[in-house]
DNA sequence: TCATAAGTAGGAATAATTCCTACTTATATA
DNA sequence: TATATAAGTAGGAATTATTCCTACTTATGA
């Protein structure tokens, strides 16, 4: 993967990010800096990032969220105004007995928690 | 709800279902016993179904995946084979103290671990 | 048994994502 | 430094998953 200007203002952005955007916020916020990147391009982008573990994403309600930061974390998801909220993960969350039973390796976890956040009560 | 005759079949098909099948996979099993079933059905019902808790469903890879298996449980996804294996839950999973913390209310938790199975390593 | 509101089939519309093509650019190397 | 070339890009078409629309059918309460 060599360098290019787009996928430079792409990851910035992700690495910027508190929000967990999807593609077309990307897009939004792309074309601030380079007002006529190309859907494909960032899509394209997107997918390479994630593959050189540059970048992560994860599903909520039917879309593509994507996310710069690559300590490992969990999720809150409001199901009323849908804020995510990430939360360290400080505590063991599944046992290493049940992983032998079924005899897995475990390369990625994801946990995700829906509710009503504070602001939402 | 009233009853429908297609309903009954698609849920019937989730219940008896031990892979966690997708909009286009149900249709196709729906299509052997009603043979003239149409896609906007099978959305419409999977939707209503799950909005009154009769089934429940979650995002792997992009693909919206269902489930006629409602006890609380974990999902192992395997990256290669994409087998979903169904875990027990019978470790407290997050801290309460976390959840103090961030003054969340929780409604729903979906972990989900994502690696090799033991037929793919 | 009948009125009617809910449900259905079939296909059109929409939205998210990928694909295609001709043009541009980063970079290895001569 | 010049240049060949493979990777990247813009723009738009194609694809895919899902929802919407319409005229017809059916479950159900009275």
């Amino acid at each position: 993967m060599r360098f290019s200007h787009q996928r430079e203002i792409i990851l910035e952005i992700l690495k910027e990010a508190r929000d967990h955007p999807t593609a077309d916020i990307v897009l939004n916020r792309a074309r601030k800096k380079i007002p006529n990147i190309s859907f494909g391009t960032v899509y394209r982008n997107l997918n390479q990032l994630e593959e050189s573990n540059l970048i992560t994403s994860y599903n909520f309600d039917g879309a593509h969220h994507y996310d710069g930061n690559l300590s490992p974390h969990h999720h809150f998801y409001c199901n009323k105004c849908s804020t995510i909220i990430d939360l360290p993960i400080d505590d063991p969350i599944i046992s290493h007995e049940l992983i032998q039973k079924f005899d897995l390796s475990v390369e990625g976890i994801e946990l995700s928690l829906y509710g009503h956040c504070s602001n939402c009560k």
